[in-house]
DNA sequence: TTGGAATATTCCTGTCAAGGCATGTTTGCT
DNA sequence: AGCAAACATGCCTTGACAGGAATATTCCAA
């Protein structure tokens, strides 16, 4: 079961990235989600079909009502994708010390 | 200097992924960069305007020549958002172990 | 099996972003 | 000053997406 959508647009939305804290705490219904969220139903739902589509969700059907659930593993993705810029730190924060340095300097010049 | 836009809608684009794991290895000029993608001119121009609007890229001007460089920092953004996530994974591998010994079971079922 | 609750889907509209093209701007060179 | 290189910006078209409203679907209970 590929994804049919990459992780990095479906939590490019802020309304999407709301739904993925709260499904971090527990799995949600739908109708609980929208209360939570405060948007309507039908909006709350296309969401979550598109954060299904990049598998950062799952759904247990109860009912009458379907609970979705994250699957954080798919965020790791976005973990491995950072791995690169983490080394990146490091070497930055030293510029950054220098910079610092310099801020000592009275004559430094800074916007 | 807050940020104009934020990091999510800025590493939503796959050719602006693209770039940053170009400005990855080092400082880069728009016409280094417009070679190594294959892109127009003014469409990559574009692009590394929207990452300097996120603050993701910084620019050291060199005569006629921009040179962007990566601004790791603002990478941490994300890897802040990311850390409740990181817990979630813990729990769901156990899960996955729970799972993948039920698969050892020849009666159960799967889709 | 009829009704209602919970949720999904469809249609519509406005907005925004990407790509292509043309043009403006700055800089260095002569 | 004039020209060319290196970029940036503006305009246009097209496609994708968010939000709202209405409608369809699925399930359970009586």
């Amino acid at each position: 079961m590929v994804p049919t959508r990459d992780v990095f647009s479906a939590i490019a939305d802020p309304t999407r990235r709301q739904i993925l804290d709260l499904l971090c705490q527990r799995e949600m219904a739908v109708g609980e989600l929208v209360e939570s969220l405060g948007l309507a139903q039908p909006n709350v739902s296309k969401h979550l079909r598109t954060l299904g589509e990049a598998e950062l969700v799952q759904v247990r059907i109860d009912g009458p009502r379907r609970h979705y659930r994250l699957r954080a593993d798919r965020l790791r993705e976005l973990e491995e994708w950072l791995a690169p810029y983490r080394r990146v730190w490091a070497e930055r924060l030293d510029a950054l010390e220098r910079h610092l340095d310099q801020l000592d300097d009275p004559d430094h010049e800074e916007n």
